[in-house]
RNA sequence: GUGCCCUUAGUUCAAUUGGCAGAGCGCCUGACUGUGGCUCAGGAGGUUGCGGGUUCGAGACCCGUAGGGCACCCCA
């Protein structure tokens, strides 16, 4: 066996099907953002440590993320997220930048952990951020730019749902069992309600010093699912995104608190309804961020969504289309050697007529090259042998309806428009 | 970072207690010298992920290592 040289674990490999997918997930995604009117922009794939040993979480930075020194010595980091790149490029231009900014990107981004089902080391994450807003009607908007996401894909708020949680409220209420110097613990119990058996999760409560009776206070909590109506923020929430017509996949849920350490209101999740799948996005409101990177308090909402749990959602429900993998829409054949030139240069004025053409590179058996057009996914093919060329027309074969006409060679809007016109 | 499973032809997978490495699909050639999807016949293609060990003999057993998968951790 020859020589074999293998990818970095973790790293993606678009082959022109998977290609096609990232494409039409962007291609949506950027619709979804434009109708809310967000500009598309994007921060640098290299950053310093440092940008998110501030806020980012402890785990995230000292576990996750991809971290090395370049030939100068500097520490340099693959992006795990970008928020704080964001944070940090709008405070640099606090002044300048007109308000509210509302700001969208797709890109790739970097962890180094175990690859597993709906994660790898390398992926691409849609971004949508609203800063310059403080309001629970902003976040109700970006409940709203991700719910006509899954409108354009086609899934329903029947297979898919947006779950919701305040941070401020949490902290009241965990502040009143009092809890509050035990706030940070007792969110990472509640985000583990689901994830661990009642024993276990007593048991865990327990021994982070929770009393019985706090314990009994929490699942009160945790059970309630009306806590949202206790919170003028949540029920303000909730009322601008009933307007915003997505009420539908919206549903409150007490265990929804985030892992990230900078969010500091409205929380939330995509999920699908099974819950067969990881979060689908998580996002939140950040008030602090921009203020913890050296600039004014400028408060912020945003949510991230990554590639590979939505393309399998997306799969699961048999939204994904079929999609062609060749751009061609017209192969030209070759009929033999002498023929070549000929052929060379119908294909590039069906080039200068407006369509994609794509030239067969060999004077093979024609056999071989429909076979070619075939596999590749070419609708048409031309075909010009010697009967052809002494009547002065193109034999035009339609692979996809099995039918075969002429055109003529001098005219070749008749064949743009036949194909144009199917 | 922890645990379990997997790795054999281009690809998906077989191979009895350790005993001659095989099949489907794909590819190539022909049936069909100017026409694709179907059918039939023939053919090419392997240092069984890599490195050690046990054995008369290893695809199989043992150790190591790399890659992949699933769950945990964390999170998109």
């Amino acid at each position: 066996m020859k020589t074999k040289i293998g990818s970095v674990k973790g790293a993606r490999e678009f082959y022109p099907e998977m290609m096609a997918l990232r494409n039409w997930l962007y291609t949506n995604m950027r619709a979804a953002s434009q109708r809310f009117g967000y500009q598309e922009w994007d921060g640098p794939f290299l950053e310093t440590i440092d940008l998110y040993a501030a806020k980012s979480g402890e785990e995230l930075v000292k576990e996750q993320a991809f971290v090395f020194p370049d030939r100068g010595g500097d520490l340099i980091t693959l992006r795990p997220e970008l928020t704080p790149s964001l944070a940090r490029m709008v405070a640099a231009r606090q002044g300048q930048l007109p308000r509210p900014i509302r700001w969208w990107s797709f890109g790739p981004f970097w962890r180094y952990e175990r690859p597993q089902k709906g994660r790898s080391r390398e992926f691409f994450q849609w971004n949508v951020d609203l800063l310059g807003v403080d309001s629970p009607t902003a976040d109700a908007e970006l409940a709203a730019v991700s719910a006509t996401f899954f409108q354009l894909i086609g899934l329903t708020p029947g297979e898919v749902k947006i779950q919701f949680n305040n941070r401020r409220l949490m902290d009241a209420e965990v502040s009143a069992l009092g809890l509050a110097e035990k706030k940070k613990d007792v969110f990472r119990l509640i985000d583990r309600r689901d994830k661990m058996t009642p024993e276990a999760w007593d048991k865990y409560a327990g021994d982070m010093g929770v009393s019985p009776e706090q314990l009994t206070g929490i699942k009160t909590l945790l059970a309630d699912r009306e806590l949202w109506r206790k919170s003028t923020e949540t029920v303000a929430f909730v009322e601008a995104a009933r307007l915003l017509g997505i009420g539908d996949y919206l549903e409150y849920e007490p265990t929804v608190v985030r892992g990230l350490d900078y969010y500091t209101g409205t929380v939330m999740e995509g999920r699908d309804r099974n819950g067969e799948f990881r979060a689908i996005f998580g996002g939140g409101r950040y008030d602090n961020l921009l203020s913890d990177v050296g600039g004014d308090r400028i408060p912020g909402v945003g949510f991230a969504m990554g590639d590979m749990v939505i393309g399998l959602v997306a799969q699961k429900f048999g939204r994904i289309p079929a999609f062609r993998t060749s751009p061609a829409e017209i192969l030209v054949t070759n009929f033999n050697e002498a023929g070549l030139p000929e052929a060379l240069k119908l294909a590039q004025e069906l080039r200068a007529a407006g369509l994609c053409a794509e030239w067969y590179p060999e004077a093979v058996k024609l056999d071989k090259q429909l076979k070619y057009a075939d596999a590749t996914g070419v609708r048409f093919a031309a075909i010009v042998g010697p009967d052809e060329a002494a009547r002065g027309v193109i034999a035009v074969k339609d692979l996809q309806a099995r039918t075969q006409q002429f055109t003529p060679r001098a005219d070749l809007s008749a064949l743009v428009s036949m194909i144009r016109g199917q």
